[in-house]
DNA sequence: GATGAATGAGCATTCATTCAT
DNA sequence: CATGAATGAATGCTCATTCAT
């Protein structure tokens, strides 16, 4: 996953350090309120090194992000692919998302932070990029059960919201620590009723 | 819904002239990039008569955000006032916030970028108790309807996410300009997919 | 000379102690080289007071240039007023850099190096629009004698550097420290050399 | 010209390419705000290659510089070798200093500008040594017609302003593109009011 | 000779906040 | 209640310079 050839693949190397010095300082203290100073200070590199490999704050969270959604969205095609019908999609959408967010609640909350994020133009065209690529092929694979009439015919944007919606909401809930019920107590909660909410009838 | 006695019930006074220009610049700027000189331009106000009515930036968005939700809140009992059985019920959740964020969209995006706030400890206690009220008074309208088998019994914690997660995404989307689909003509299918989600078989 | 309407009369002001801590600072280290800390401590004041004020160093340089500037030109016009005949005219101007020079060496060094200067947009439109009055009275006045037969007939932007640019560069020689020989010394030098290069044979 | 002995005449080789990019960097930014990062990439080398050459921006500057006035001072000592009489040597200062300027702007446009650079110790030694030198001779040259009385005695200092001074300042004005009128087209001007102002009566 | 990652002192600049008038 | 000059801690960022490979 790493988004460069690394001239040493042995150590971590001070790029992965800052990243991940970033990330937790970000989820500590927000990314809007995390200084240069603080990721220096936790990843032990020089303020110019972290300008040398990023350009700065906005730019370490960018090379996050992307890393992040990333990994999540080809998770889920990976798993996309084991499925065969439609409901085995829906949830399997809802389900990946609770797995992936219980495994690695940092960079979760994190992406779900984003909104903060003031991304350089052409981080901002590779992130549109990699969502056109990925709702593509979701798309694409969920089509042909619309098409088969498994499930319901909805405006096309509606599709996402209802089957995701609750899932992201909830986790957003549980990263902020406003519930204590484990994602993975309630995913097939959430499973059943997004199966529910666009199975044909 | 204002939320100290006025001096003077005919101008709008210095108070609420601020908390218009503040929303403004919270809505152009976001929350934490806002300045108390921005604010201060706009409401052609001095800093000291901003500080002396609000103790500073953060004690502006707090009022706001309160008065906000406060609104958003009253307004959804008011309408299940006249509700009478389940179904009813959960449609008006979605049509409400719907209908809400459509007329006030300014205010709508800034309590959804809220999480950028530093409330006070006051506020937080009043945000709080507010919400208790609130979801108190909402478990409670629907708790019968549960009992008496016409909605699933679920754990408690997932039923707001399953039914206004939807809608909350799609209002996300659409007041980030990602979507141009107005709300209205979408919302009935938002509020279809949650009924669907909750209903009893 | 002050360029704005000060509340107090009385005490120099802020504005002027820090114009007068800038000019000290330029002449000692360069306008480039000088920065915002020097010049605060020399002024005694805050940073924050600093930019309130000018909004920055080179809001300072700004407005030293175009006092100084301002007065250059106000006292030439003056003493041309007293000149009947194109050699006074000659003469006057040459010999009003000189004194002006040998009068306030700090504030000549610094309209000297003035090249450094990044002027905003506005003062560089009010320095144009200064230039352009002060120019079009000191063509004006010796437009006659230029008509009259008094003087040689020049590309009109030739008349300048002939007349002026002498003294001028024995001036920043002066200024510099390169020749000890003081300008009041060879000002009579340089105005014989201005009239014989311009007047009419 | 080269100051120093190359390895290999037949390639420019890195000393002359990064000396070409760093006279193009200063025409365009200024010698101050020019970085050495901006000449690295213009030259196509690496910042240790150009400390290598160089020792830094500086003595990229001065080398430019002493590379400059040697090759400005030498046309011109060649120019007087043909000149028979003191009129001849006069205008023969001031049109070599036009048709100079006129062929590499650029360069004449950095050796106007060189007030900003800080010569190192050895740097200013030779440059000193070059001026010696070259107003040496020149003295020599002129000075047995100020004997014979052909020119004006003169404070010996004044000689130069008064000849050069003009066209220096109209060169200042054409090359900061103040002014449109080549340099060529008004330099008889110069050649003749510099005789004028020098000549004996 | 060439490379470029690493360093960190140094600087400009912002902005919330105070307080005398 | 209103004003806005004054404050200065906090922060982002630049850039010359070094040095191991």
């Amino acid at each position: 996953m790493s988004r460069r050839g690394q001239p040493n693949l042995a150590t971590p190397g001070r790029r992965q350090m800052i990243l991940e010095a970033a990330l937790a300082c970000f989820d500590e203290t927000g990314v809007a309120a995390t200084t240069i100073e603080q990721i220096r200070d936790r990843a032990g590199c020089s303020i110019g090194s972290l300008y040398h490999h990023f350009g700065g704050k906005e730019g370490v969270a960018s090379a996050l992000f992307i890393d992040g959604i990333s990994d999540l969205n080809a998770g889920l095609l990976r798993r996309l692919d084991d499925c065969s019908n439609a409901e085995q999609g829906v949830r399997t959408c809802v389900l990946h998302y609770a797995d992936w967010v219980t495994r690695q609640p940092e960079l979760a909350r994190f992406l779900v932070h984003a909104r903060e994020i003031n991304f350089a133009p052409e981080a901002r065209a590779e992130l549109k990029a990699i969502y056109q690529r990925h709702f593509g092929a979701v798309f694409t694979w969920f089509g042909r059960f619309v098409l088969r009439g498994d499930m319901k015919q909805l405006p096309p944007e509606t599709y996402i919201p209802i089957i995701s919606g609750p899932i992201e909401d909830y986790a957003r809930l549980w990263l902020s620590g406003r519930t204590r019920t484990p994602l993975v107590e309630v995913s097939e909660v959430f499973a059943e009723a997004a199966w529910n909410a666009v199975r044909a009838r």
